[in-house]
RNA sequence: GGGUGCUUAGCUCAGCUGGGAGAGCGACGCCCUUACAAGGCGUAGGUCGGGGGUUCGAACCCCUCAGCACCCACCA
């Protein structure tokens, strides 16, 4: 092995040969186990959300899979219809056109192009993260078998009365022209103004005042609300205003809606543009009068002088004839809520149109009870209470768009505006015949589908449904999604509903929410805030010219530029080293805490390339250690030392707590626990104590061997246990290891995952193993305060009534000395008889250097004890004062009451020991060193 | 207005059902101990946001206040 851990040179070839080998698909006859990849923007890229997901997701794919589950991590990509649509639009515009130029298929075959051109992005970026999904059976939201099941869902709820059409208030994008759902308005307070605008009482008796914040929209409106109890208005109700600049009559109505203590007390009714004075209109039978355009610009519904004028500038327009006709009251600055596309970032409209709905109550109420009785765990389970509050209060569905890149909505109108909805034309054509006694010319609908129509269908879609395949029956429902808080309601909740309606069940049975990734501000990554970091820049690290060039590239607001460039030069100033992928994705994985948003540092992900660093030179050094004598270890005389069967029992501590926390999705806390084990527990403790064993001369052959089968069987059981965090470091090493440990096969990803059974704990060695490291300790303790080198060699004494320690210390004697570097270890009953020392208490046990032979400077360790004695003293009576409740003592366990007496009697012990010492030391002392 | 989180060492965060607060990074000191200086050893550093309560005992349970973040709704 190369003398340093370079991720480049071993993940290039690794995936490759795994992808080959087909070892991703799911095999074998064990339990099923399946997890559906949320499916990304086909013509994206992936970001650091996407390569957590992804890592945890492949974490628990490979688990099950060498645990020997049939796994099957499901790939594929979404056609995500209107952001598509966006980018193949803003390249045309950028070649002077636009997409009418082209026409719809023209258009829809480029933007086929675009998908077959950029696709491949994705796929490239899962290969090097070392996702191990089922290339094989990669699908794409528009692929024919998918559509085939958009088709039918189509249909089917159409059958069921579950979809209609329906003329209603939507939220309208005037830029993108198309409807938008409820969830794809983002409102955000944004400063305006409020005016107040008199209307004129039609007997000319005077005047109402009404406030609004849309005067451009008083052109439709159709009435005047006053709250019935306000009794400055209530003699009014019933009566009429003039509608000013229209000269309409419109009447004065009375509906709790209106708030009496806000402006006025009064307010316009615009049924055709407000989602409120829609439904007083409905309330109230009030005519609804669209006044504006596509473009939201205003209509022929106007008086001629505001035809054609944009919304804005007819709002100035309004505004300016009713101050000139003395009709506005005041003007005053208000902030208010503004409903945005989520794309588009355009102002919506509220516009009354023909769009397909979805009836949503009937679909909700089972995937309702579906989380509510358990056949569904959202973990962490607070994500339920999101889910419940948003599927108690859901509206129907507005499921069409406007867009030319999707799939196309099934339905069929003739001439007289009937609609036929079916799987084909000729099925249509069928109804209508049928209805009509003959053959009539239907046109389909030029609306295609939301895009979350598609993706909710995706848990069964890509499964092969409607054909009746073996893959569902084997796989839904679903074992598990791991995906993010922001779409449980376009995505999860969608998901349900569907996999109930159509399967029958659930779609998977967990839903793992994750946190979201964030800068090492604390602010959320993207490309506008120019703090965005690819992964695989991460795993080959950039030079900050090019890092530079990335975040400032294509940015919608060019006038960041500077200052994006300012941050990512001081925030890197060397650029990005490259960390590899196993580095990234353990960081990834210790970093999944729960139900909390996750900070992304760089020290970290070095941090854990450090610990790649130090498992590649573990390994190393294990078969440094193994590799010349291969003969015979497999099956010669052979003889475990203590060390060898603690760390046996170690591993399979950590196995189990890596195995619970998996099972718990507590990525964070399973690598914490490998991570120390393999650092301070292999490699800090283990591979130092094999060192006495192998390198001196007093073991035998079988106690080399039962060391050096230890080194490698213990070495290769981590890797496994590591394999589903880091594939690639642990491949690349096991191939190495594993047939030294007797192991057989062309890969570890198809190894078991090691068991505690393999590994089983073993109390007595673990005794004896503290002794030792309570001894080390001591002594490093002493060498470290008082800056004696290590290769100082000294005498130690251990004072110890520990049950055991003295079987342990004669047993371990000749460990402890070379590894700690000590002429000799002996337990003593009595420090009467020691020369003066240097004392540490380490565990509960007191041990002895004599001070002569490891520094001069008396005081040094005479303020040494000093600095002991105090906080043992401290402690000491922190038991005191706990003890002298009388409440304490009567009401608290017996356990604890008698820990409690044992800890004073040993602090008592212990500041009796560094008593004498510094007694003993102080006569050495110059007068006045004692303190 | 309704809902959900968060506040622990200089920084980023763990802390499972209440019984003597931990890690990583950073800081300081020592050490080239032939697996690893991307390392080893040691040390310092915390009134667990404030206040109150329950309890023999609270980072943990309850109440309250403050600050931060997010989601949903949207009074023209």
């Amino acid at each position: 092995m190369d003398k340093s851990y370079s991720p480049r040179d071993i993940e290039s070839r690794t995936y490759a040969a795994w992808e080959a080998a087909g070892w991703f698909a799911p095999a074998g006859d064990g339990p099923p186990y399946c997890i559906m990849i949320p499916p990304p923007n086909v013509t994206g890229t992936l970001h650091m959300g996407h390569a957590f997901q992804h890592t945890l997701m492949d974490v628990l794919t490979r688990l099950h899979r060498m645990d020997g589950d049939r796994a099957l991590w499901q790939p594929g990509t979404d056609h995500a219809g209107i952001a598509t649509q966006m980018v193949v639009e803003r390249q045309l515009n950028g070649e002077g056109r636009n997409r009418h130029d082209l026409g719809r298929d023209a258009f829809v075959e480029r933007v086929w192009q675009w998908k077959e051109q950029s696709g491949g992005t994705i796929s490239r970026q899962m290969r090097r993260l070392g996702d191990s999904v089922d290339w094989s059976r990669d699908r794409f939201t528009m692929d024919a078998s998918l559509s085939d099941a958009v088709l039918e869902v189509f249909v089917r709820l159409h059958e069921a009365g579950l979809i209609y059409r329906g003329k209603r208030l939507v939220n309208w994008d005037p830029v993108l022209h198309t409807a938008l759902s409820d969830l794809e308005v983002v409102s955000e307070p944004e400063a305006g103004q409020l005016w107040h605008l008199r209307y004129p009482l039609a007997d000319g008796s005077g005047h109402l005042v009404v406030a609004t914040t849309r005067p451009e929209t008083m052109l439709g409106d159709t009435a005047v609300a006053v709250h019935p109890e306000d009794e400055r208005y209530r003699h009014l109700v019933g009566r009429e205003v003039r509608l000013p600049l229209v000269e309409r009559m419109i009447p004065v109505i009375a509906d709790d809606y209106v708030d009496p203590a806000f402006g006025s007390g009064c307010v316009k009714i615009t049924p055709a543009h407000d989602f409120n004075d829609y439904e007083i209109g409905k309330r109230h039978g009030l005519p609804m009068i669209n006044v504006l355009t596509a473009d939201a610009a205003l209509n022929d519904e106007v008086p001629p002088a505001y035809r054609g004028l944009d919304r804005f500038e007819a709002r100035k327009r309004v505004v300016a004839d009713l101050e000139a006709a003395g009709l506005l009251e005041k003007v005053e600055p208000h902030t208010l809520p503004t409903p945005r596309g989520d794309r588009s970032g355009a102002v919506l409209e509220p516009w009354l149109t023909d769009q397909w709905y979805v009836r949503i109550a009937p679909l909700a109420g089972p995937a309702i009870r579906a989380v509510e009785d358990g056949r569904i765990r959202f973990v962490p389970d607070n994500w339920a209470k999101t889910y419940f509050q948003w599927m108690l209060n859901i509206q129907d569905w507005c499921i069409s768009r406007q867009l030319w890149w999707g799939h196309r909505i099934p339905a069929w109108y003739d001439t007289e505006g009937n609609v036929y909805v079916a799987r084909s034309e000729a099925e249509a054509q069928q109804q209508a015949t049928a209805e009509h006694g003959r053959f009539v010319t239907l046109t389909r609908d030029e609306d295609v589908l939301d895009t979350w129509f598609s993706s909710a269908l995706w848990p069964f879609s890509t499964l092969g449904w409607p054909q009746a395949t073996r893959e569902l029956q084997v796989f839904y429902p679903t074992s598990v999604l791991v995906t993010g808080f922001d779409i449980i309601f376009f995505w999860v909740a969608r998901m349900i509903m569907m996999g109930l309606e159509f399967m029958g069940e659930v779609p998977f049975r967990e839903v793992y929410i994750t946190g979201l990734i964030r800068d090492e501000h604390g602010n959320k990554m993207s490309k506008s805030k120019g703090n965005i970091i690819d992964p695989l820049d991460l795993i080959d690290g950039i030079d900050l010219e090019a890092l530079v060039a990335k975040r400032t590239s294509g940015l919608m607001q060019p006038q960041m530029r500077a200052s994006i460039e300012k941050a990512t030069r001081k925030q890197f100033p060397q650029g990005i080293p490259a960390f590899g992928t196993d580095a990234l994705r353990f960081t990834f994985a210790a970093l999944a805490t729960m139900g909390r948003d996750i900070r992304f540092e760089l020290g970290r992900v070095e941090g854990y390339r450090n610990f790649c660093n130090k498992l590649w030179n573990a390994a190393r050094y294990v078969l440094i250690s193994t590799e010349q004598h291969a003969a015979g270890l497999a099956d010669g005389p052979c003889e475990y030392s203590v060390a060898d069967r603690w760390i046996r029992g170690r591993l399979g501590a950590t196995v189990t707590a890596a195995r619970d926390n998996l099972a718990g999705y507590r990525f964070d806390l399973a690598s914490q626990a490998m991570y120390e084990f393999v650092w301070y527990e292999f490699c800090d403790w283990y591979l130092e104590l094999s060192k006495p064993v192998l390198q001196g001369a007093e073991a035998t052959d079988a106690q080399r061997r039962g060391t050096r089968r230890t080194l490698l069987e213990v070495l290769e059981g981590t890797l496994r246990m590591l394999h589903p965090l880091m594939p690639f470091i642990t491949e690349e090493i096991w191939q190495k290891v594993g047939p030294l440990a007797g192991r057989t096969g062309p890969t570890i990803m198809l190894q078991r995952y090691p068991t505690a059974a393999e590994f089983a704990p073993d109390a007595d060695a673990e005794r004896a193993i503290a002794t030792l490291q309570a001894v080390v300790l001591g002594i490093r303790q002493i060498r470290g305060e008082l800056d004696v080198p290590h290769s100082r060699a000294t005498p130690l004494w251990v004072r110890s009534d520990k049950a055991g320690d003295a079987e342990a210390l004669r047993a371990l004697a000749p460990t402890i000395r070379k590894v700690a570097n000590l002429e000799s270890v002996e337990l003593v009953d009595s420090e009467a008889d020691l020369p003066p020392s240097a004392i540490a208490i380490s565990q509960g046990r007191t041990v002895l250097a004599p001070f002569d032979r490891l520094v001069d400077d008396v005081g040094a360790e005479l303020a040494r004890l000093g600095k002991r004695r105090a906080k043992t003293q401290q402690e000491r009576d922190r038991s005191a004062a706990k003890l002298a409740n009388a409440n304490f003592v009567a009401n608290a366990p017996e356990s604890v009451v008698a820990q409690e007496r044992e800890r004073i009697a040993e602090f008592d012990r212990q500041l009796a020991q560094l008593a004498e010492q510094a007694r003993r030391l102080g006569a050495l002392a110059p007068a006045g060193a004692d303190r």
